[in-house]
DNA sequence: AGTGTAGTACGACGTTCGTCGAACTTCCTG
DNA sequence: CAGGAAGTTCGACGAACGTCGTACTACACT
């Protein structure tokens, strides 16, 4: 009667078994989704914690931040795991720098595949 | 060091901690959120899961419907669960019609609060 | 009155999520 | 080289989520 799979299920499935082909390449652990790739549901879920949310809108005001500098109430691990989040659903997109990581906004991957979504969340996001 | 608030947590108490005040009259136990206690990441949560896109943008094609005819593949208790999300998330409206409820799009007062968010989601969750 | 239809309420279940702390890796710098 | 700074990894824990089945309510139509 019905299919069984869980959203977190179906969520996983496409980030973890549809990334590979993307970016899965020799030593760099950093892989993010093409943005073919890039899910709906995924997207609209990384944006749907209050701390992802503000690690955008930050963003947004500011490109290649370092994941340090947002100040987050939150320790390093978790840090971490949102900034995984938000790389993974294509969010973000991460560039090793030295010993720390550069994170920018896939602004113009978004606005191809989802036109308009991003803009209107961050408007969203920042009058409040 | 930092607030030991899940996201979940602060969603359920803005979504349910805020709402009363709004609609939590007598016998009516279908209480929605005025506009502007419609909060971006309990929207975004609402959305970010597969059969609640579904049902949202089967309602964007034809309004007013109930919530039996979208043919989920899920039990009528599960089905009951999404449109309380929705609901209580301020994406939709439910008013009793004999033994029936007929659901609409909040669209107006969605488009007041965060201008084009839904619009760009439906149209990103249309094409595909 | 009796049956059916549409949906809700409640409790249970397994999974996912957000969070932490401790241990580890890597790079930079004195 | 020793120390620190920036992140990652891993396992754990409790809360929240999506799903189900059963029981229930409320209205409608013979």
């Amino acid at each position: 009667m019905n299919t069984h799979v869980t959203q977190g299920q179906a969520i996983a499935a496409t980030a973890r078994l549809v990334e590979p082909p993307s970016k899965l390449d020799e030593q760099d652990p950093l892989c993010h989704p093409a943005r073919d790739e890039i899910e709906l549901a995924a997207v609209l879920h990384a944006l749907s914690d209050p701390m992802r949310l503000r690690i955008v809108a930050g963003l947004a005001r500011e490109d290649k931040r370092t994941c340090g500098s947002f100040d987050l109430p939150v320790t390093k691990s978790t840090c971490t795991h949102h900034f995984r989040v938000l790389r993974e659903a294509g969010l973000i997109r991460q560039r090793l720098e030295g010993t720390t990581r550069l994170n920018s906004l896939r602004r113009e991957d978004l606005d191809v595949r989802f036109p308009g979504l991003l803009e209107s969340v961050l408007q969203a996001a920042e009058r409040r």
